[in-house]
Order: C-alpha cells, then sequence, then structure tokens
DNA sequence: TTTATAATTTAGACAAGGCTAAAAATTTAT
DNA sequence: ATAAATTTTTAGCCTTGTCTAAATTATAAA
C-alpha cells in the first residue's frame, strides 16, 4: 500500500532523477515538493523502508526498479487523464494540470486500462509528455528544442518543456499546437532570437520561447 | 475547505436522515463508517464548527442547508462517476462502487460540469438511484404520501394507497387524477390538513385524503 | 420513581505527515 | 589542512483522524 504523500515523492524523485536514475538530493526533492527538507528526509526513510528507494544517509536517494515502477503508474495515470480532459471533456491543455494531480491518485487497475482503451492506447499526453505503458515503460521520443534546429529546417512541434499557463497561452494566441509545422527561416545570433513560418505566416520567435518547445525535425 | 474525510461523514449523515431531514444518532453514523461512536463525536464537532450540521450534544444531528448542499455534491459526483465507469469504461455495476468512492472526493467544478455534459445529462445512476443536479437538487423518483410532502413543493400523483371507490370517487370530484399535478401552498400542524393547489384552483385536503395518496415530488 | 442498561461524550494516546530549531556531516574556501 | 559555509539529519512539537477506557447522560424496566 502506497500512501498519496509517498506517490508524490516517488514522482518528484522519478522527475529528478531523469534518464540515467542519478541521486537526488534531500534538498532537490524538498524543493521540488514545496517543503522542508526535515520533511523529505522524514519521507525518504519511509520510502526506503518500502523498498522504493536506495537510500544512504547523507548520499542522496536512487530509485529501486519497484520505485520506477511505482513511480510509473502514478505518471501513466496522469497523462492518460490529461488526455481525457482535453480529448473528451474540453479542457484546453493549460487547465489539465491540477485535475490530473487529483486524479493520478484514484486506484483502480481496471480503469486504468479501460481509461486507455477508451482514449485509443495514446502515446502523448497534450503537452507532448510520453505516456509510460502498462508494464512502466516509456516511449522514447526524439525531441529537441526549436533552439537546438537549424537554419532552414523543418521541424514539427512535439512538447514543451515549461508547461506554465503563461506559456501555453501564448502558444495557443500564435497558433502553436502539438503538430504545428515550423519552419526556421534565419536565426539572430545576437540575442537567439528566429524567424519562422508557421502557417505560412512570418514570426520572430524569441530565445525564452525557442528554449521552451520541443520539436521533431522532418 | 472540506475534508475527504468531512464529505465521508456528511454524506454518511445524508442517507440516514433520507427524505425528511430527521435527526441522527451518533451510534447509527459511527455504524455507517464503521469506526467507533468516539471518533464520529469527534468529527461531529468538527463539522458542527463549520456550519455543516446542527448539533446538540447527545441530541443527535441535523444536516443544515450548507451540509445538505455539500453532501449532495458529494453523491453527485459519485453517481456521474458510476454512470461514465458503467456506460463508457464497460464496467459492471456491481464493480463501480469502490472506484466511485474515490472519485467522488476530485475537486474540480468544471469536471463535474463537463462529466455530466459528456454523459448527456443523466438522472440516475446505474442502480437507478438519482442524480443530484448542479444545485444539488436531487429527482426524487420514489412515490412518498402527499402527507410527507413539505410545504412549498410540488408533486405529481402517481398512485393511491386506499383503493375504495369511496376515495376514488372523492378524488374524482375533485379533479385529482394520476399525472395531476399538486403544490403544496401549506400545512397545518393541529390538524395535520393542507392547503394545495391543483390546477390552479386552491383547496383544503384532509390528513385522511392526504395519508391515502401517493405522489412523487419534482 | 428508582434502578439498570444503553448511548454518548470526554480524556488521553497513537500514527502519518508536516514544521522549527539545533546538531552533525559534508563540501568549499582559505 | 583547517575553518567556514552548506547540506542533511535529529529532536521535539503540531494537526488530523483514529482508538480505548472511563465518565456522563438518557432511556427502559421494574
Amino acid at each position: 500500500m502506497v500512501t498519496l504523500s509517498e506517490e508524490n515523492y516517488l514522482k518528484a524523485i522519478f522527475h529528478l532523477s531523469k534518464q540515467d536514475n542519478q541521486a537526488v538530493s534531500t534538498n532537490a526533492i524538498a524543493t521540488k515538493m514545496e517543503t522542508k527538507a526535515s520533511s523529505a528526509t522524514d519521507m525518504i526513510k519511509k520510502l526506503s523502508e518500502k523498498d522504493f528507494i536506495d537510500y544512504q544517509k547523507y548520499r542522496g536517494v536512487k530509485l529501486t526498479n519497484n520505485g520506477r515502477l511505482a513511480a510509473a503508474a502514478v505518471i501513466r495515470k496522469h497523462r492518460l487523464w490529461e488526455v481525457f480532459l482535453v480529448d473528451k471533456l474540453h479542457f484546453s491543455w493549460d487547465e489539465v494540470h491540477d485535475v490530473a494531480e487529483q486524479l493520478e491518485h484514484i486506484k483502480s487497475e481496471k480503469l486504468t486500462q479501460e481509461l486507455d482503451s477508451f482514449l485509443d492506447y495514446p502515446t502523448k499526453d497534450p503537452h507532448g509528455d510520453p505516456i509510460p505503458d502498462s508494464k512502466g515503460k516509456i516511449p522514447s521520443t526524439k525531441k529537441l528544442l526549436l533552439s537546438k534546429v537549424n537554419q532552414s529546417q523543418s521541424c514539427i512541434c512535439v512538447g514543451v518543456k515549461d508547461s506554465s499557463s503563461e506559456f501555453l497561452q501564448y502558444l495557443d494566441k500564435y497558433n502553436i499546437a502539438l503538430g504545428t509545422n515550423i519552419d526556421v527561416l534565419s536565426k539572430e545570433s545576437y540575442d537567439e532570437s528566429m524567424t519562422v513560418k508557421i502557417n505560412n505566416i512570418k514570426r520572430l520567435i524569441s530565445k525564452e520561447v525557442a528554449q521552451n518547445l520541443f520539436v521533431k525535425t522532418i
């Protein structure tokens, strides 16, 4: 039995340790969880006790295989619910996060499987992030930041790095959505801005935006 | 802000106090919640503090209007989710309860409204129980005696308890038939008679009549 | 109308999850 | 290589929701 709070910590540790399952510091966890280091230490002990993480005092933590599976299961549910909210209930992609944070903790294997099937087995959530499968495997995406794309290359928007409402609303305003085609016309080295063509309209994209938009080159 | 546990107690009290909002005993609540009377007392104090129930020591509790609305909101969500699980996710009616018990606590006004719309505004859950509307009003489907209907409630005649010809002729005489709309204007506690409006005509209905006419509130 | 029984409340304790302040270990800088 | 700064842990306390045991109030029976 894993509690709601434990699930949130597992998710945080998963996100912090990224691809290579690096050790994560107590402070990093506390910051991510918006709590105090002492509280993080308390929870670390519980998660370690339950064999979700490997822990040595003062040395940070790493997810065990167990912990990685548990975290992936929560993230899977979070992202499936996001798809549900956007595809079926008219939520926009900047409205889904808080509700999905609640729904991700619902415990029912059947519910998750049936939801997955109902949504036709999506592989990405509305922000372009991959949805772990029922075995915890995450479909890897070869995405890169728009800022890394070369002049006169074309690419397709596949996700965002910053998923704040401000950024998502900015994208909506300029008709940039998942699947939108972006042609990089030129790049300005001085301020790292770029001129692009979107839906046949030329636009200037700032460094800040280009560094927060994931694309896939074509 | 109402906690998960508070919501569960409110639901329990709501179900125990039925149609007429009778006082509910501490023991009854404890039994329903599968907990101890002392725990129920503790929670009763909190709910009373928050103005969800009226409480006098040793005298049981009654839901305030506030409390009734809060309980109805939870029951609404519970039943909408049950419809979702059965209609959309291939759950059978005996599998839905545990999952709905979790889903009913998700807090998002938009989610509830959109779900209601997505399900095409159902009025009954898979067990035939009525789904409260967004204002907390419950489409009552069960028939009850006219004598039990509250002041300023409207109802529709759906049957008789006494089917003697004397009674039926009485009804004919005053144009009361199956489907007739009856507005209860006022009730006299002294002789339990009531003033009603039928086809725009005010009438006095005696206790004897009111106790033999089945209606459905609307 | 007392007494016995049942229901209810109070008092004190516990586990989970969080906090503050202080101690201990590690890292960085001199 | 030490001292200073930073990070992490520990100790002790708080709140929520629960419990047991004891005390109090209400109700039923004689």
